[in-house]
RNA sequence: GCCCGGGUGGCGGAAUGGUAUACGCAGGGGACUUAAAAUCCCCGGUUCGAAAGGACAUGUGGGUUCGAUCCCCACCCCGGGCACCA
């Protein structure tokens, strides 16, 4: 039928979205109200205004978020979907600089740019409760929050941390007077000051978290950084290293997510071991004489050949100074040099260089010889003790070292096992160590113990029968089924290494099952084939003892309990090469339990301890920068470091004519002498401001709990709101915060609630749900950049297709937390979709008919797609939703109500328009979600699928409810199928209801 | 090196053990039109064949299964994270 010419393009969607956004913002449609009902809370990164404005990317995530709380309240949930400014930071700062404006002004700016860019994309942010990190209101809290961090500290019993008044201090404290009780706390403060080697951006003339310096690289200008020394604010992150990892079991973030965060965390558990040093030619007391090293590996403490110590240690010092080291001037070079690099520089040449500490010995405390105590840059200072016992044959980092500088390695080979020439097949105590493929165990008390070495020249198997380059599974496979005559053997699942491990571990006294490499083989009667996978998994698995092999598993137990103390050693071995590597199976299988030993025998011997250490460091929490909030301390000569007092808060920034960075480290505010002067709020006399400002990671660590209540003047939060709202119930956000805000604010949360500022019942997370969405990338799927001149502004966009298309557009372009190219040809698409539905309901201008109408397939379909597209929405696959949505206005000749609440959360706009049109006096967003009825799901009829031998040979309506036994005879009558069964008789015929049969034959 | 992802038409992608290539883009053909735009309909993996139809195709090679893009083993390639973390 032809239609009345529209508007070129369409449909006039600038009038109407222009009409609606105002009219929704007027009736504050989307305002959320404290109350009774469920809630539901939905998140997205605050934006940072820059001055480019909106990029593409930040609708990706706020319309996905904007789809989910949409239909949230539709379902008739209350609805919080905030938006604010994370506007403290360096692009604004030195926008203002180098356009000689204040970051105030240039914050003011681009705050109204990012509004009328946002607004005009129609998402349904609660505008009333707007928040900016850099108001003074707001801030206020963040201050005060950095107070609550100063006066408190972690109890370690009670894993918490507790306000310092609770902090009891130990009488030998308190017996030297109120400095050295000041200075007691002073250690033990959740925000202390400490001089720190800091990485310097010399460009940026900032310190930085190392989170901001991963690769030795600026994160800001990309830059080298340097490292310096100096005095910072610190945050004590590290003492929630723990719960930090166990707390993400508590929540459902991308998985992806977790594995980051807990690799970032880097939980390693080991000893630390005290050695005792001897100097040849002066007395060493007290710590001097003990050099305490972490390993994760005690187990190898007999393999220790010599010592390590960061250049940067600080015993050196100590042994310098006392005359132990006699070559003096050599290490003290190397030390200078090693100071002098860059991080940059020491990953850059991974040589192995270092000096020997001449003049002095450590005491391998387990085989009582003396060895070596070298200095080396491939020990860092800050991790574990910052020195190492070198184990060559057990490390590729030490035995490298080790070769060059012609050190020891001590070959450690278990009795029970040979040495790496040929192994004697009738050997049983000969096992090879490495790359265990196979462990078979069967009835017969033959067992097989498969072995493949690999990386070497030894690719023998041993026993078993597996053939060189044979698939270690399937011979196992194939031998279980020569020698039990069970010929029904079948991987029921499979196991990791760590798993078979610890399997090993739980059984060994009892027979084992029949392992291989990941694969767990089972062994069925074939009287008693199971049919059904159900079935099958039910069924009794045969397992079987062994006795040859048993030896060779026993072997391997032997291994974790090897007599330490008897100068015998673990059983990770030594190559033809004289290298070590490691084999995953056996340092699973044995070394977990030799370690537990080693630990337990150095305890009792007290040579050292289990200790777990983290790659994560305290948070370096001071910025040299003026665009920031003020840390509110006051250092005072008598008093020390004085918070500024509650009610003086917020520390306003001044407002100043010159901000910019100094050379010199120092902070520009410390420039302001009439701001810095002031009298100390406890003893009065005169005194300073810090001038350090925060990072921006601290505004944006609580943000989130602000939204529950914004404008409360004598709280950050009213509890009774945090209970109501939080957790946040959907947080999204970039891959690139995994290990900065995400990491810092899950923290910061966490310590606010054990000191009860955020109630309990709220949970020890702030967050249930993380995902994250990804990049899009420029045409032909590079990064958008200026310089690329490839950069797609969203004003364009909207001004040549509207809100609706972009959003839509930005949902449809791939899944949500997979990168995609920008593709302008792509936007049509959406566009034509939009403009198919607008034709569908434009011209209408009775009310759609209610019921009979509809064909039965139509509503079918509706149905269908009612609940494709709910379940889509739900686990944010929104470009599936939007082709189910495709498809039914593909069929669809009359307008549906339903539809149009399906459309709503997608295209706001033209949903609401056209429901208006269709004579509805409120809003589609407030309208109810469409519910399906299972039952019109189904049809009466389905399209029969006939396979032969797996291959489709013909397809046949049948109705829904056809016996298997009709199938069959349809299937084996069908005339497409007759010519591939010829005169074979079927053996077998499997029919999956509603779907196929398959018709096997010989 | 280690830890995560991922590899499917010309392109973005769909399908997590059951009809591979939904939906969209681009392309081809047709209808309407004086024409164009817009719209609507049809066709689009490779290969053999006139056709009917067959064979081969989800990075590569094996395996398990009646049946594998999906599960297992080995390998190759791409992306991301960490990186001398003892």
């Amino acid at each position: 039928m032809p239609r009345k010419k529209t508007a070129a393009g369409g449909y006039p969607f600038k009038t109407i979205e222009a009409k609606w956004q105002k009219k929704w913002e007027r009736d504050g449609i989307y305002h959320a109200k404290d109350g009774k009902k469920e809630k539901f809370y939905g998140l997205i990164e605050f934006p940072y205004p820059s001055g480019e404005g909106l990029h593409v990317g930040h609708p990706r995530s706020y319309t996905a978020i904007d789809i989910v709380t949409r239909k949230k309240r539709m379902e008739g949930k209350n609805v919080l979907y905030p938006i604010g400014w994370d506007a403290f930071g360096l692009p604004t700062e030195n926008f203002a600089i180098k356009h000689k404006v204040k970051p105030q002004a240039a914050t003011k700016k681009n705050v109204a740019n990012f509004t009328r860019q946002l607004k005009s994309l129609g998402f349904g942010f609660d505008w009333s409760r707007e928040i900016n990190t850099t108001d003074p209101a707001y801030y206020k809290w963040t201050q005060w929050m950095f107070l609550k961090f100063f006066t408190s500290y972690y109890d370690e019993e009670t894993k918490r941390a507790r306000p310092l008044s609770e902090l009891k201090i130990p009488p030998k404290v308190r017996l030297h007077g109120p400095k050295a009780i000041g200075a007691y706390l002073d250690e033990k403060r959740m925000a202390y000051k400490a001089s720190a080697t800091i990485n310097w951006c010399p460009a940026c003339k900032i310190g930085l978290a190392n989170e901001e310096a991963q690769g030795g690289v600026c994160e800001r200008c990309g830059g080298k950084v340097e490292k310096r020394e100096k005095a910072q604010w610190m945050i004590r992150i590290t003492a929630y290293a723990d719960r930090l990892i166990e707390d993400l079991e508590k929540v459902d973030y991308l998985e992806r997510i977790k594995t980051q965060q807990i690799n970032w965390i880097g939980r390693s558990e080991g000893a630390s071991i005290d050695f005792v040093i001897e100097a040849q030619d002066v007395e060493l007391k007290g710590i001097e004489a003990v050099a305490t090293v972490f390993t994760t590996r005690p187990d190898t403490l007999f393999g220790a050949t010599y010592l390590v110590l960061s250049p940067e240690h600080p015993l050196l010092d100590r042994w310098l100074r006392d005359g132990a080291i006699v070559n003096a001037q050599p290490v003290q070079e190397y030390r200078e040099g090693a100071r002098r690099k860059s991080d940059i520089e020491r990953q850059e040449s991974k040589e192995k260089t270092g000096v020997e500490l001449k003049g002095i010995r450590a005491i391998n405390s387990a085989t009582g010889k003396h060895i070596p105590i070298w200095i080396a840059d491939y020990v860092l200072a800050g991790y574990g003790t910052g020195a190492i016992m070198a184990v060559p044959a057990h490390d590729e980092r030490d035995f490298e070292f080790a070769k060059k500088h012609g050190l020891e390695v001590k070959q450690v080979v278990a009795p029970i096992f040979t040495d790496e020439t040929n192994p004697p097949r009738d050997d049983k105590k000969t096992v090879m160590r490495r790359n265990v493929q196979a462990i078979v165990q069967r009835p017969s008390d033959k067992a097989f113990l498969c072995l493949k070495w690999k990386k070497h020249d030894w690719k023998t198997f041993i026993v078993g029968g597996v053939d060189e380059g044979e698939d270690p599974t399937d011979a196992a496979i194939r031998e279980v089924r020569e020698e039990t005559g069970y010929t029904n053997v079948r991987v029921v699942r499979t196991l990791g290494d760590e798993v078979i491990a610890r399997y090993f571990a739980a059984h060994k006294n009892e027979n084992r099952t029949a392992i291989a490499t990941g694969v767990w083989l089972e062994l069925v009667d074939e009287t008693r084939v199971p049919i059904s996978d159900e079935e099958s998994a039910k069924h009794e698995v045969v397992w079987v003892p062994a006795d040859q092999v048993k030896s060779y598993v026993l072997g391997a137990e032997l291994a974790c309990f090897w007599p330490h103390l008897e100068g015998t050693a673990s059983p990770c071995a030594f190559t033809g090469e004289g290298m070590a590597i490691n084999s995953d199976f056996l340092n699973g299988l044995a070394t977990a339990e030799a370690k537990e030993k080693m630990i337990a025998w150095l305890e009792t011997e007290k040579k050292g301890k289990r200790t777990v250490n983290f790659k994560l460091r305290d948070w370096v929490f001071s910025r040299q920068r003026y665009w920031g909030e003020p840390i509110p301390i006051i250092n005072c000569d008598e008093c020390g470091y004085v918070p500024v007092p509650d009610k003086q808060l917020p520390v306003e920034l001044p407002d100043v004519r010159y901000y910019e960075p100094t050379a010199t480290g120092e902070s520009p505010l410390a420039k302001i002498s009439t701001w810095v002067k002031v009298p100390c709020p406890s003893c009065k006399r005169p005194a300073k401001r810090e001038t350090d400002t925060m990072p921006n990671w601290a505004g944006s660590s609580w943000y989130f709990l602000r939204y529950c209540d914004p404008h409360n003047k004598k709280a950050f939060a009213d509890p009774k709101k945090l209970k109501y709202w939080m957790p946040v119930d959907l947080y999204n956000g970039g891959m690139e915060h995994t290990t900065l805000h995400l990491l810092y604010s899950r923290f910061w949360y966490k310590f606010l609630w054990d000191i009860g500022a955020i109630p309990a019942e709220c949970g020890s997370e702030p967050y249930a749900r993380r995902r994250s969405h990804a990049l899009i990338l420029g045409e032909g799927g590079v990064k958008m950049s200026k310089s690329k001149g490839n950069v797609v502004n969203p004003d364009d966009v909207v001004e040549k297709f509207g809100a609706d298309v972009f959003r839509m557009y930005e949902m449809f372009i791939g899944p949500f937390d997979a990168d995609a190219p920008w593709d302008t040809r792509g936007i049509e698409g959406v566009k034509r979709f939009l403009e198919k539905v607008w034709r569908i309901y434009a011209d209408v201008r009775r009310p759609p008919a209610k019921g009979g109408r509809p064909t039965s397939d139509f509503e079918r379909l509706l149905h269908q797609t009612i609940k494709k597209v709910g379940d889509d929405i739900e686990t944010l696959n929104f470009n599936t939703a939007i082709s189910a949505m495709m498809i039914l206005a593909n069929e669809m000749t009359e307008p549906s109500e339903a539809f149009l609440k399906l459309l709503a959360p997608f295209a706001p706009h033209m949903a609401e328009e056209l429901w208006q049109k269709l004579g509805h006096k409120t809003s589609i967003h407030l309208a109810d979600w469409p519910s399906y009825d299972p039952k019109k799901l189904v049809a009466d009829t389905f399209e029969l699928v006939i396979q032969v031998n797996g291959r489709v040979r013909d397809r046949v309506t049948a109705p829904t409810g056809i016996s298997e036994a009709e199938v069959k005879t349809i299937a084996l009558q069908s005339e497409k199928v007759k010519p591939f069964l010829g005169s074979k008789k079927p053996a077998k015929v499997i029919y999956i209801a509603g779907r196929l049969v398959n018709i096997v034959c010989a």
